[in-house]
DNA sequence: CGGTATTAGTTGCATATACAACGAATATTT
DNA sequence: AAATATTCGTTGTATATGCAACTAATACCG
């Protein structure tokens, strides 16, 4: 890569943008498809809690890798839906605790569903090592701009 | 990858979008830093009218790949920095024809070297050919979505 | 103990995005 | 040529996001 003439579109700033954008959109679709009543982004937030119910949501900002207040956005918007419910921390009273409600933990189920077929579909052919090379690679990505975020 | 027990952020799907909203993150943050009054978003509208000047916003679309109306509104913040302008196609009055002006020309070349810089730290060790197979089952995953949604 | 610093959650604000519906211009079909 | 279909740009609507500023609760420190 040369300062003078390389050409942004082909580098992995743009590719990565793209790529992530088709996925969430066609998450977004396949949701609709099958008739589950969340968004790709409200998603990931019901199967963490899956996996660890009751946390606070700093904690699971911390995740997700947002920011909390885009976090506490979503949890809003579950909680509409009767997914979730938001309970104080009565050891911590900063602290609100967010549980799966039945509801939320029936759609997980589906989810998972669907979540697993869409990456099944996207991963069509493409060699496993290859595969696993490339979240290496971003994730090392990721973890070369964190780290000097937090210089 | 098992439908029972896949961890959905082991996953290509969140991987990608963690490390992409990272890279977005941190250019915002740089674009500051450098004076450069534009987003992220904005500044792949400048690059790309850098190479193409004088592209219908529906052609502009495509290289970018995002919707036509999103598009439209980021060419009308550029607009309003009066970065680029608009003029209407005469051989075909449903184009509106999108030219940088010498403020956006200017805003290109000192942009090119924060992105330059951006994707050199972002890169650091990581090897040339694992980021090469990286963009390409990025691409291909692409790829795979996009050609199912035209079905 | 009391003042200071940190942390969790919230809110306001600006930006980005997709989808659907629409009008105007052009292309296609009959 | 007239009717129909497509294309481009626009707008309304809903969602997502980060940053900064704020409050309340807790932790830390002198």
């Amino acid at each position: 890569m040369n300062q003078e003439d390389f050409n942004p579109f082909k580098e992995i700033g743009f590719i990565t943008a793209r790529t992530h954008r088709t996925m969430l959109n066609t998450l977004n679709q396949r949701l609709i498809q099958n008739e589950i009543d969340i968004t790709a982004e409200q998603a990931f937030v019901i199967i963490n809690l899956f996996s660890q119910d009751g946390i606070p949501q700093q904690e699971l900002s911390d995740k997700i890798f947002k920011e909390k207040s885009s976090t506490k956005r979503l949890i809003d918007s579950l909680e509409r839906k009767n997914l979730i419910i938001r309970i104080p921390d009565q050891n911590d009273k900063r602290n609100k605790l967010i549980y799966l409600t039945h509801g939320g933990k029936k759609v997980n189920s589906k989810l998972r569903k669907v979540i697993f077929r869409l990456l099944t579909d996207a991963q069509e052919n493409i060699d496993k090592k290859e595969m696993e090379i490339c979240k290496n690679v971003l994730t090392q990505i990721f973890n070369n701009l964190n780290n000097e975020n937090k210089k």
